[in-house]
DNA sequence: TTGTAAGCGTTATCAC
DNA sequence: GTGATAACGCTTACAA
């Protein structure tokens, strides 16, 4: 079962370089090329990454570091799909993945990632300011693919959304509606979606020339905050409200039934992400769709290459939005385009 | 940055070996420990993973292996509740932990895991009969744990729950409610969990001499296969329903609201998780509780064990459930009741 | 094209 | 208690 490198020389009356290089692609003959080649297949070779990486350097195993804020619904879809889009891009080339959940110990966990040297590379998600992990793992001298981006960040490798042009379109959405007091639940302060869909919102609302005082409320990606937040904006005299996400508008919906208002007709509702239940709400919801599951399929590929040539500039991936339209902002639509279009 | 054992002996002027006594914990005095312990913390050492695994054969990584059905909505739940609880204990322990997700092609996901030798020991959830991922880590000789487990894994060391006592506790729940038309909706079939639930389902209406015919119906864990599977329920004539999974229940909640028919007074209904959202569907749902992250949590705490010493007996752990009953089979519960009491 | 041999950074087995 | 020294399994000059 567990054969080494040697045993393979052995069996096949090369030297243990020759069988290296098999393996690894340098010069052979063709003949002894198959000749190893079929003994390597016969004994299920695989070799030893811990020998492999002590003396080449490099382990084949990439590090994916996610800040979940524990209880967050939110974190868990956002999470899965994104670690799913980064899994399937990396066992496709045959490489592993380490994970580190949750918020720990910021400097242990850049120490163990770091000290241990398993790792050729690391993803981390860099959505909340001010986060050590990300500024430690920045300091370190790793190659490294952030998911999202803070200002600072602007000069890494990243894969990201324009969050500011997103929430513009959503919000030109309910002003193209001829919507005026369109009211805006944010995500969680501290993280730079959340600010950058304020900043999409309140530029859309600028060019329109509509206040937004008493119209910005605070959330949390919760539909417990979207539902405390939208009691809110029903009091200020909303007739639109855009949720920062999916989870949000769940919870500003049902606000919006016990208040005995319709939606869209008395406001119009509108969410983030297009997860899954979005179409199944009563009514349909419109939102801003984005492909968690890609973002994270990019993140991967931008990390091999970037191991591939350490010398590669930053490469600055921003995957597009999509603004699907539903019942929640329309009203009736014709069954035949009920759908927004694909990306 | 990158120190190695040799700097530091040559920094406190011991030997190498004595270093790695200091660290590892060997016979060193008291003097040179201390002093050797401060360049340690100063230098900031980290020991070289793969070096150390080349030496002693441990490398301090996990391996975590799980069957994500992707679109799953009930795995994403599972599935990041039990990392969670596995991540919780193996960082406690500054434990590594290397996750593999998906149904990836089955021989070279055991070929990999097994082959590179990076990992000290795996946790593999195993709840989908013929599995051959399951069934090749087991003939792998590498410490394992599972989560679940099948017929043929009773020698195994795992942590699961008592499926078939669970629905045994929920059929009885509503038999004492007086219900007699008691249906069942499945988990996904194949799944162990979906079929102890039946058995436990249909030993108790056995007991109370009652028959199943028509009543027991095919889900997936899914709210779309409850609602389906509701509607036969209803033609079926049921006044009540355990359906497998509170996802499950949610879909059939829909389905009985649009059959007009009331919660629980025409129809007792009731889930199995306790997932987050039970308590807040209209009316709140009963169900059976598992502590999904206290079963991580575990399993990876079996797996130290079992690493630790290879010899010891296999650990079989079932978790405790609990009945937690509320208005979706209750009715009316006084305020100082409402929630099922702590396990 | 192939073989020899020198590491890579540890741990572990000896002596002293 | 401590220090040499031989593994561990692989990659990679350097020679042949």
């Amino acid at each position: 079962m567990a054969h080494t490198l040697d045993d393979l020389a052995a069996l096949t009356g090369v030297s243990r370089a020759t069988v290296s290089r098999v393996i690894n692609g340098g010069p052979v003959a063709d003949e002894t090329r198959e000749k190893v080649l079929a003994a390597l297949e016969e004994t299920n070779y695989r070799p030893n990454v811990a020998a492999r990486s002590l003396a080449s350097g490099r382990t084949g195993v990439m590090g994916v570091v996610m800040h979940v804020d524990a209880g967050l619904t939110f974190s868990d879809f956002y999470f899965s799909q994104l670690l799913t889009g980064i899994s399937d891009q990396l066992s496709e080339q045959s490489l592993g993945m380490m994970l580190w959940l949750g918020e720990r110990n910021a400097a242990s966990t850049v120490d163990q990632i770091v000290g241990m040297r398993m790792l050729d590379g690391v993803i981390v998600t860099a959505d909340t300011k001010n986060d050590p992990v990300v500024d430690g793992l920045r300091a370190a001298d790793i190659p490294l693919v952030l998911v999202g981006h803070r200002k600072e960040d602007s000069d890494a490798s990243y894969v990201d959304i324009d969050n500011i042009a997103a929430a513009d379109v959503a919000t030109s959405h309910l002003l193209a509606l001829g919507r005026t007091r369109i009211g805006h639940i944010t995500g969680r302060l501290g993280s730079v979606s959340a600010d950058d869909r304020v900043i999409g919102y309140q530029q859309a609302m600028q060019r329109a020339g509509l206040p937004t005082e008493g119209l910005l409320v605070e959330g949390d990606y919760t539909p417990e905050g979207g539902h405390k937040a939208t009691q809110e904006l029903i009091a200020a005299g909303a007739d639109a409200i855009f949720a920062s996400s999916d989870y949000t508008a769940r919870g500003a919906l049902r606000a919006l039934m016990e208040a005995g208002l319709s939606v869209p007709d008395d406001v119009a509702l509108m969410g983030f992400d297009d997860l899954e239940f979005a179409a199944e709400l009563d009514p349909p919801l419109t939102t801003i769709r984005q492909n968690i599951y890609q973002i994270g399929h990019e993140a991967a590929r931008s990390l091999v290459d970037l191991i591939e040539d350490p010398d590669m500039s930053p490469r600055r991936i921003l995957q597009p939005t999509e603004l699907v339209v539903r019942q929640s902002t329309a009203g009736e639509i014709p069954a035949y385009s009920r759908k927004g279009s694909g990306a």
